[in-house]
Order: C-alpha cells, then sequence, then structure tokens
DNA sequence: TCAGTAATGAACAGCATTGTTGAGTGGTGA
DNA sequence: TCACCACTCAACAATGCTGTTCATTACTGA
C-alpha cells in the first residue's frame, strides 16, 4: 500500500503535516510489529522506520514506548469493537440485540480481511493479567448472552466458556490458514468455510446423541447445576 | 528473591552437577518467560537468572539465544503431546484410535494445570509461519479426523475447522480464568465446566433447529457440497 | 507573504543485552 | 586421590534501544 506522500518522481518526499494521518500511519506500523513480534518485542526505532517517520517524530506523539504500545492496542480493539459492533459509541442495546449471527458474521469477515489485528488483540489479551476486562470481549459477551437467554438457543449454555470458544475460534482462524497470503476470492471461500462449520456445529454438535445415550441423560439430568451468574470467569 | 551468592546462612548453594537437570531447569524457566513476554521478550540474562544458573552455564547449554528458544519450543510441543497422546513416540494409530473424548478431556486437564505451557505454545504457533506444521497440532486433527470418519460422528464435519476452535479453546479457557491463581479445587471446576460445556455443544449445538428451519434445510441441502480434503487449510 | 507548526536529523548518555574469553571452584567417578 | 567436567565469576567489545535536546527544514493556513 503507497503511503499518502507517495510521490510523483520518487523526490525526497516529505510527510505532508497532518498530524493525524501521521498518527494513524505510526499506529499502523506499530500493528503490524506488534502482530509479528509481541509486545515486548517492540521498539521505537523500527516502528518509526516501518511508518517512514522519524524517530523523534514517534516521540513527538507518544511520549514513550509504553505509551504508544497502548495507545496501539487500544485503537486496535477500538477498531475491532466498530468493525464487529458497528459505530454506536458504547454498547448499544437495541442495534445488537438478536443480532447474535451478524455479529459472527461480521466477526469472521473482519478478521479474516485483518489477521494481524485479531492477533495483536490476541497477545494483547494474553498478556494482560486481567483477559475478562477487555471491552471488546465483555460486548461480545453481551451478545452472546442475550442469544441464550432468548428462546431460540438451547437451554443450559455456558455463556464464559461459549465466549471463549466462539471468540477465539474465529480470530484464529484466518491465521491457521494464512489469510494473508490468499487471494481475495480464497478469503472469502475460507470466510464461508468457518462460519458455515460453526451454523452446523451450532445446529447438530459433532456427536449423534443416540449413539451416546448415557451421556445424553446425564447432561440432561445435570441441566442447570451450574451456576447461571455470569461473573463466574472474572 | 536471594540471589546465588546470598550469603553465611544459606552456604552458596553450588547446584550439583547434573547437566541434565540444569538443562531442564534452564528450560523451566524459559518457559515461564516465555509464557509471560513472547518469543521476543525473552533474553537469556534474565532466563539464567530465574534458572538460578549462570549466565555463562545457559550459553554452555544453548550456544544462541536463537537456539534456546528453539530447544524452548520443541521441548514444550513435546511435552504437550506426551501429556495429551501418551509416550508413544510417533502417532500411534492403535492407542489413540476412537479415543477423541479421552483426549480432548486429558488436554482440557493438562492445560488448566500448565496454563503457561499452552501459552507458550500458541505464542510459537501465532507466531509461526506455518502454523499447520506443529506436530502436535497435526496429531490432535488425525485423532478428530478418525472421530469424524467414525459413524459416533454428526455427518459433514469441517475437521480443520472444527480442530482449530476446540484446540485453541481449550488451551485458552485456563488463560481467560486465570488458572494460576486458582486454587486446585477451583481449577478442577473450572476444567468440568469447559468439559461439560463442550460436552453439551457436541451433543446439542446451541441454536434450537426448530426455531431456525431455514437454516437447517439449508444446511441439510449442501452438506456434502465442501470438499473433503484435509489439505485445504494448509 | 509570513508565522506557527509538523516533521527531520543528528547527537548524547544510559542501559540492557549478546556472545566471547579466561581463570577459577568444586562435585563426582575412576 | 586425582583428573575430568559442570558450573561460576568477571570482564570485554559490540550492538541496539530509550528518552532527551537542539538546530533545521518545509508545509500550511491566515
Amino acid at each position: 500500500m503507497p503511503d499518502g506522500t507517495a510521490v510523483l518522481t520518487m523526490r525526497r518526499t516529505r510527510r505532508r503535516q497532518d498530524p493525524e494521518r501521521t498518527r494513524v500511519a505510526i499506529l499502523e506500523a506499530a500493528c503490524t510489529l506488534l502482530a509479528k513480534d509481541g509486545p515486548e518485542g517492540l521498539s521505537v526505532s523500527q516502528v518509526a522506520q516501518l511508518a517512514k517517520v522519524n524517530r523523534g517524530t514517534a516521540y513527538q506523539h507518544f511520549q514513550t514506548r509504553e505509551q504508544l504500545l497502548e495507545a496501539t492496542t487500544a485503537w486496535v480493539s477500538e477498531k475491532l469493537r466498530r468493525a464487529v459492533f458497528g459505530d454506536a459509541p458504547l454498547s448499544n442495546a437495541v442495534a445488537t440485540l438478536g443480532d447474535a449471527q451478524g455479529v459472527a458474521q461480521r466477526m469472521a469477515e473482519f478478521a479474516m480481511e485483518n489477521p494481524a489485528l485479531g492477533r495483536v488483540w490476541l497477545f494483547e489479551l494474553l498478556a494482560s493479567s486481567r483477559p475478562a476486562s477487555d471491552p471488546f470481549w465483555n460486548q461480545f459477551k453481551t451478545s452472546l448472552e442475550r442469544f441464550a437467554a432468548s428462546d431460540q438457543a438451547q437451554p443450559g449454555i455456558d455463556v464464559d466458556v461459549h465466549a471463549v470458544i466462539v471468540l477465539i475460534g474465529t480470530l484464529l482462524w484466518p491465521i491457521f490458514v494464512r489469510a494473508d497470503s490468499r487471494t481475495a476470492k480464497q478469503r472469502r471461500q475460507l470466510v464461508e468455510r468457518f462460519s458455515n462449520e460453526m451454523l452446523r456445529l451450532s445446529l447438530q454438535g459433532t456427536m449423534r446423541p443416540e449413539k451416546f445415550p448415557e451421556l445424553d441423560a446425564h447432561l440432561r439430568a445435570t441441566r442447570g447445576d451450574r451456576p447461571r451468574r455470569a461473573g463466574t470467569a472474572k
């Protein structure tokens, strides 16, 4: 992707004076490197180099390496949230109600088109001492809770566990299949493959109940044993 | 934390001459730090310090930082594999046949007792350019393929997708719930919670099919459309 | 056209790390 | 008892990064 200043004849371009654009360029570079090296491997020098920005400029926008890191992850989390839940500034109950499937679809598509972002978000989540405090994570879980409470859902879903399974699977699938080195068409197919399996799993599971009568009975017998409080995992 | 030279009372203990034990101590320290900082954040100095070993000793066992990293991740992958699939040196078809549920159970328990190992493995997998080449991953997928091909399984499972979902969910669940700061009893409960939801999901899915007649029909109509070749994701 | 500001470049001290070397110390087995 | 070997310790140059400062350049809006 050519950067904004990219040049008639390659004359020694000087970046246009556009603080916001510069800031984003730095964040994007940081994001790329973050996806490659993880938080501890990020250096301001490398970021500046990749962003084609003077190191001093980077320090002008972000006082310290730590702040750059913080800003980058916040930026990623917000980008992810907007892509999946729309532009509503905070969890808009009305907009996302009953839209569990749409959320899943948008998330799968976004993850496939931006594998680096998902990777960064995950890196941060894993490095964080309190994974359960991430805003995107919480909004996602909320939308899943709404679905689980509706009459469309099977009873007895453990939302915390299920949210982990679905969210992480969706974000990591593009990385496993190396989405970055795929054509647009392939990526579309891979998204559909994932969505299909997710849908199939949601509707049918994996085990034929009639082949596991004792398990099935056990499951129905113990249903509801598990406490329904959502905060258990926190 | 007192360093190795610390002093009269603790007489300057010198590590027993036991290369293998020392090697493992270093690997274990590397593993801990790897889980905390990721591959790019690992320094030989820190590893040696944590392992209570002289930095020179570390360099005696591993010529370079890169080799230490390599050795550590290989060690982790093998440990994971043995914990889940037993001590058979290579994929023993007989031993693991039809044991999908046992594999899932062992993996969930191991992950809960060793969240750091799962984290390291995942870090490496994400950093790797070819995730699909990891031995543990492949053995896991093979065992899932066997199950999917059996008559106990629902037809139409997309093994590649499903393997990602299950494996990653199992490894990350302990991290989300901060297994390291839980009591043994809590950890046991958390494993069971995960296993129960997984079982429930496998037997029942999440959506009540009768509430989604059109989706259900679509699914049954297109069943088999997807190519069954296992290598699609590679 | 001009002042304000965004961006550049270069230098700096301070620090941590890497990988290497050489001299020492002590446990262990033959 | 003795020699080998694992381990320790201290020093080394080289490298790269951090955060700061200051002088300089060039874009931009008024």
